[in-house]
This record gives structure tokens, C-alpha cells and sequence, in this order.
DNA sequence: CGAACTGTTGAATAAGGTCAAACCAGGTGG
DNA sequence: CCACCTGGTTTGACCTTATTCAACAGTTCG
């Protein structure tokens, strides 16, 4: 598997620029939040509408970095390659989550849409003169990375010492977390992704990951709706499995 | 094992003024770097040093963040915990390296130190006021924030992907280019820490990653001086395990 | 209806974990 | 000076978990 950038080439691009921030449906969560209506204002003058096919890379590995943005619909699977083709994933991004590091020269990952994509781009110049001019912005940026960085920690966990079990069930957790902070709590839990993409964020093989969600499904704690619809029947019950305090969870 | 804050007691504490920037061993690596010479100034005014002495608590989960700075001397390990007491190390942190998150309220992880420590120690009051208003320092931030963040990505590929082989060549290529940047290079690689604690950083048992360093030695990759000094021998070899480009690593 | 996916399940295998014993260096004190 | 202890480390034997390989089932879509 060779990833060049545009070699998956179904990458479909709308460039234009974005509707009113306040009809925006990421705009209480992204970026945006903590800019007064003048800084917002500006922001949106530099911003172009982006739409990726599902499937289609975002960036790659060593490129120079290009693709600064909020997600506004879609989800992204952001990841790292070994030489012979392991895959881990180090992050899904879902609408508000901010895409790219405006501080980096070159990229040291690689992004895929998994589904359609709705992206406000900021190209890099313009955005790094903005985070120049305005503090609000950049401290803003710090925030975000400081909570990137502290998900990233919570994962090494997850990846070091957590069982199989334990992975999934606080996998399951996390998306329902992500679900309510955009407000689209309450139905069953959305998977855009398949279970080897699964696999891939939780260090496991894909057989793994099926059998484990048979377990929680046998157990009680979750139904299956669809294959890409879950919902958690047990929120207490998965907690504390996600947060190892079951013994006998084999 | 009970890890609440101030309990592990032999912490020993020196607060005072630190000596001139010009003299100080991480003036060229830390985030005093990229600041003009009255910024710098202004740093200092608000700066004091404190000691930690070995196994000493520096901060713990859930508590107020209060410590924000350099490190100036020594190694501290900074990580994670699970109910039963798995532990995963996210980071080591060397003299010139930056402690702790100013933009968090509270802490999401531990720190101890592994030897004696000495901080070039920031109150967060002081310092979030200065990051306000001063431009240069919380870009600096910004920029190291996102190294850290990539830095967790790439041990996410590790801890999800590598084998026991590949995690510990990584390691040692870490800890070497670490030293390199620190400009103690050369000389055999010091390791402060125990082989439990390389463990917890690798996700694997004190017992494999012993095995893995009779592997690596055996093969002529590395030897071993003390228990706690490593020279490399063959930076190629150990870079091409690394990277996992080597098959028959068993 | 059949092809192509994606997901599930089963059996065999391997990588690493666990438990336990031996080892080794550095210190202590007779 | 040397026996003895002690903590960290190494090594061995066995076991567990998750992987691998393989077959099978369920959907979707031409």
C-alpha cells in the first residue's frame, strides 16, 4: 500500500467561501468560540469551504503542511505508518475538531475522509498572521493542544495497559462523549468506521475487536442496532470496565 | 499503592531567585529560547528555583495545576494510572524540557522525580499573565505543545503496532537523540531509570524488556557498560528495527 | 441471483506475561 | 578482608491473551 498525497485520487474539492459563522453548526464548539464578533469576522475572511470524498487523503507524511482547518461535517481518521504497512490510528476528528497544526512546517501524519467531508479551511499563511494578531486565537490553539495532547496520554494507556475488553468499552465511551459535546446525544452511538479501522485505533487485530463487541453485547452492556449503530445499555457497567476496576471481564 | 499529593514526603524544597539566563545549562533548548533579551528578563523576574529530591511527587492527578516550569537538572517521569494500579509512563522529562500544562486547571496525570531535580519554576498567576501579554512565549508554547503532541502520536504507533524488539531499539534511538539535542552526546547513554520503568513506558513486563536488551546485546547492537549505561553500537541496525524494516527481529 | 464486502466465529499458534529461582554489584559490618 | 545482605536484574518454565489463518454468514448492489 503506497500513500503518496493524491494518490487516492477521488478527492473532490469545492473551494468557496463559508456561509455566516452563526447559522454555522460547529460554531459554539470549534475553533471559533472565544473570538470576539470582530476576530470571528476576520477569521471568516481568510476561511474557504473544502469538501473531501470519502476515502480521499487529506494529507500525508512529509508533505509541507497545507490543510488547517475545522471539521464541519464528516469524520477524518488521522493516522501513523510503520515501513511495512502496520497502521495506528492516533485520532478520529468529528465536526468542531480542529484539523492540522498551524505550527508545523511539514506534516508527520497522514488524514483520511472516512465519509463525506465539509472542512472551513484556513490557508496556512493567512492563519498563521491571524494567530500572530490575535491572541485570543492562539491561546485558543494552546487549549486545544493541550487537550489533543492529554487524549493522546489517555490512549497510551489504553494502547500499554488496558485489555481488550477494557479498549473497546472505553472506546465506546468516547464516542458517546464526543457524541453529546456536539449535542447529538441520547440515540445510539454512530461508527463511521469499520472494525478494522477500529482495530487499528485500539492496537488490536480486527477479530479482536468483533469478538469483544459479542462479549459486551452478551453481556448486557450494549446493543448492536446495525453493525454501525451501538447503543449503551449499561453506562455504569461499561465505565467500570473501561476503567479497569472489573476483575472477571474475560 | 495510594498516590495522593505531598505523600510520598521526602520532598525536599529550595525556593529562590535563579542565577543569570546567560549561565543557565538549557538557555539555548527551552521555551526561554525565541524570547528577546527584555522578555527574557521578565521571565526571570518571576522565576524561582525549587529541588525535588528522588521519588518525590511533583504533582498528582485531580490536583490544582501549581507546577509550571523547566527542568533545568535531573529526570522526572510523568504518567498514568488505572484503578489496580497499572501504570503507563507518557513521558520522560530531561533538563530542558517543559513540566506541566499552563492553559489546565487541574492535573490529569502524576510526575515524580527519578533523580534530583531542579526546576526553573513558573506561578501559574505570573506566567498565564505573562502568556497574555507576551505574544513570543505562548507561540513558544504553542510550538512545543504541538512536538509533545506529536511525539504521544508516535508512541501511540509503538504501543499499538511495534513489537517488544522494535519498542525498546525505539527507545534507546529516543533517549540518544534526546542526549544529542541536550549536546551530551558521544558518551554512552545514561538511563535514570529502572527496567520496570522502561517497561511501563513500552507497555510491556520488567521482564521482556529485559530479555529484549540481552536480544539487542547479543546481537551486537548495543552494550551494555553498567546496567544503567548503554553505548550504541550499531545506530543503523537499531534504527532499521526501529522502524520495523527488519523481519526476523525474533 | 450471485459477486463482493464486511463482519463473525472457530481452531491453532505465537508473543508476551506471570511466577519463581538464580545472579550480581554495591554496600555494611564483623 | 571477606561474609552477608539487599535491590535491581537476568533467566527459565509455564500460562494467558490476543493474533493468525480459515471458514462461514449477512448485506448490499449490480
Amino acid at each position: 500500500m503506497k500513500l503518496v498525497a493524491g494518490d487516492s485520487c477521488a478527492r473532490h474539492e469545492t473551494a468557496a467561501a463559508p456561509q455566516e459563522c452563526a447559522q454555522c453548526a460547529v460554531r459554539e464548539i470549534a475553533v471559533c468560540t472565544a473570538l470576539s464578533a470582530p476576530e470571528l469576522e476576520r477569521l471568516r475572511g481568510i476561511a474557504v469551504t473544502k469538501v473531501y470524498e470519502p476515502g480521499s487523503m487529506l494529507y500525508a507524511a512529509d508533505e509541507p503542511a497545507a490543510v488547517v482547518g475545522t471539521v464541519v461535517q464528516g469524520t477524518i481518521k488521522c493516522f501513523k505508518l510503520l515501513a511495512d504497512g502496520r497502521q495506528q490510528i492516533v485520532g478520529f476528528l468529528f465536526p468542531g475538531d480542529f484539523v492540522g497544526a498551524p505550527t508545523q512546517e511539514t506534516m508527520r501524519g497522514f488524514a483520511e475522509a472516512l465519509t463525506r467531508v465539509e472542512l472551513c479551511l484556513f490557508p496556512l499563511p493567512s492563519i498563521q498572521r491571524l494567530i500572530r494578531e490575535m491572541p485570543n486565537l492562539q491561546r485558543r490553539l494552546l487549549t486545544l493542544a493541550g487537550e489533543d495532547l492529554n487524549l493522546a496520554q489517555e490512549w497510551m494507556l489504553l494502547l500499554g495497559r488496558k485489555t481488550a475488553q477494557e479498549r473497546l468499552a472505553t472506546f465506546l465511551l468516547l464516542l458517546a462523549e464526543k457524541a453529546r459535546v456536539r449535542g447529538v446525544a441520547g440515540g445510539p452511538i454512530d461508527l463511521p468506521m469499520n472494525r478494522s479501522e477500529i482495530a487499528d485505533y485500539l492496537g488490536l487485530s480486527l477479530e479482536t475487536v468483533s469478538r469483544q463487541f459479542t462479549k459486551l453485547k452478551n453481556a448486557g452492556h450494549i446493543r448492536i442496532e446495525h453493525n454501525n449503530e451501538i447503543t449503551i445499555r449499561n453506562l455504569d457497567g461499561l465505565t467500570e470496565i473501561a476503567e479497569g476496576s472489573v476483575q472477571g471481564a474475560a
